[in-house]
DNA sequence: TTGTATGCGTTATCAC
DNA sequence: GTGATAACGCATACAA
């Protein structure tokens, strides 16, 4: 039992109550929440009165209690691997953007901390869990489909049968074969895929569409796949694949835009490689970064506000709509890593 | 009044709760708490019991309704104004991690998305706010003090007298020094240097140290202050300062990393000018990409590790400690944007 | 060891 | 328009 704290003391390290301000307004606590629910009834007089009561305390709605009684929260719980990645980074900024946007929050997890206890997210009854990177672990599908909360996937790969999860996925299969004629228009003869040891499907599907193309082209392609999806992984790539010698690799594709632009970086600056001239590379999903010009990265491009805003209708959705399936087409961006197509 | 889903049934789109738990297991809804708080007196057969129905429903505890009961969460408020800066991104990924390890949630708010709600992290009860970037308001200050929220202020402005906040700053003053003396001793005659016209306090705090130091060494310091904390705002401030003439600048400290690129690679790709030979250019933070062979910009580094384990102390304090100082050395990073010291 | 009763801060329902 | 009262899901003091 905690003593009730004089209205202009000093703080107690105890958080504001509706009962607090209805003390100091000499009114009940219903009122007190009424004047915070738009459309109740209250007398302009009494209103008033509360809400300078208020302001007055720092009295602040605890939604957690205001959750407690409708039983859908506006916790949007975030899930991603690595928020240093370029195409993350930006991608959580857009995306932090439109939840605020939305007066919903944004509850963040780093799945690279070890434990999968994605389950916790629904500790905090979170409306919709999105998966920025890494696959749904089937616990957390389950747990989705069992406390009633939305799942939206971006770029994951597709569930188990009859999960019931939003996709949001970028054209893979489509931005594979447009890195790999790109590759074949500049006159290569000899090239590799990059892709990292995760084995995300998207990843998967941007390179499997890749060599088939390449195959269609009759090109050999080289297949190097290990690591985290990070610049390092571009890195040692590069030093293994690009080996002197008469039948070197002339064309890269890394599956995402850190791990070319770590392809790139080396051959440039470690391996004295004159990109384009000896070397083309090529990325995927065109972060901010890749557009520097110290980098002029040629890529495919995964609209950010595109994703966003597929991502933002499948949140928003109710929680017992249907899930939905949402493709974002892809497109090549120009910039000088890859050579003149040939004429 | 909702009807009572039977145990088995499929989702509803709501939450599981204890109560639907103890009704599978046939105990009170006590014994289902018990079950969860540990340390807490429950036979190891009910237990089992229990937690085999928790598991079979998918039943997490609700730590809203938890919270209520303790009138603190684990919730801490994290504010960014753009997670998208390679620095910015860098801290977010490593405090996440810090705090997903201490179990504590982080709840993101991006400030850029316009009216300053920063208020709002009130509403879920969160125990601490951490401030990543822009100013402390003032509403702010008083809301967590009212409330008996920490505030942790991460390179942010001294709060007004008698605001209770946690600092943890790194050493502006010394780097900015350093990256003075730094560019002296490469013999620059007319440096500049580039503050973003945001004007938070360290940055000017670094700028400041550093035009104080030119002083001493009797070079002149021309000052460009525009613009957000941003790649752009050091490309114009190069296309700006670097204009050819007897008395051209040769050497600029951008005061965040992002900035300095931006200078970096504006006066070497766009102005043709050679990078240290006829530019100098040091930054300060030492984000993941300025070591990057792209760049090798010299810079003063923050080191991430210390200041996250600064802030994660001053985050798990009691809400009654005191509030901490905590000052993070820094130290120089030489990667060959700045030209050799003459002997 | 177990269940009952109470309180946490809120909203919704109900008399007044 | 207003105030009492009953949920909401949980933890806990208390009784059994």
């Amino acid at each position: 039992m905690r003593p009730p704290r004089p209205p202009l003391g000093p703080p107690r390290g105890r958080f504001v109550s509706a009962a607090d301000v209805a003390r100091l307004a000499g009114v009940s606590r219903s009122a007190v929440s009424r004047a915070f629910t738009p459309g109740a009834q209250v007398s302009e007089q009494a209103r008033a009165r509360i809400l300078e009561a208020a302001e007055e305390l720092g009295y602040r709605v605890n939604r957690l209690a205001r959750t407690l009684h409708q039983d859908r929260s506006d916790l949007v719980g975030v899930v991603g691997g690595n928020f240093s990645n370029p195409y993350i980074s930006a991608q959580l900024d857009a995306l932090s953007r439109a939840l605020h946007a939305r007066r919903l929050q944004c509850l963040l997890m780093n799945s690279a901390s070890g434990g999968d206890d994605l389950g916790r997210l629904l500790d905090y009854r979170v409306r919709t869990v999105v998966l920025l990177s890494g696959a749904a672990p089937d616990t957390l599908i389950r747990l989705c489909a069992q406390n009633g909360a939305r799942m939206v996937l971006i770029n994951r790969p597709r569930p188990p049968e009859g999960a019931r999860a939003d996709l949001v996925l970028a054209d893979s299969a489509h931005g594979g074969r447009l890195a790999a004629d790109r590759l074949a228009r500049a006159g290569c003869q000899n090239v590799a895929v990059v892709i990292s040891g995760s084995r995300t499907s998207a990843k998967l599907d941007r390179a499997e569409a890749f060599c088939s193309e390449m195959a269609l082209h009759g090109i050999p392609v080289t297949r190097w796949a290990d690591g985290p999806n990070s610049y390092e992984t571009g890195v040692e790539a590069a030093r293994a694949l690009l080996i002197p010698g008469d039948r070197r690799v002339d064309g890269i594709f890394g599956v995402t835009d850190e791990i070319a632009l770590g392809v790139l970086n080396t051959a440039r600056f470690e391996l004295g490689l004159r990109v384009p001239e000896d070397l083309s590379v090529i990325g995927f999903d065109d972060a901010p970064i890749s557009g520097w010009s110290s980098h002029g990265l040629t890529t495919i491009r995964q609209p950010l506000e595109a994703l966003t805003r597929a991502t933002m209708e499948a949140i928003t959705l109710p929680p017992e709509a249907e899930p939905v399936l949402c493709a974002v087409p892809v497109q090549l961006v120009e910039r000088g890593s890859v050579r003149a197509p040939i004429t």
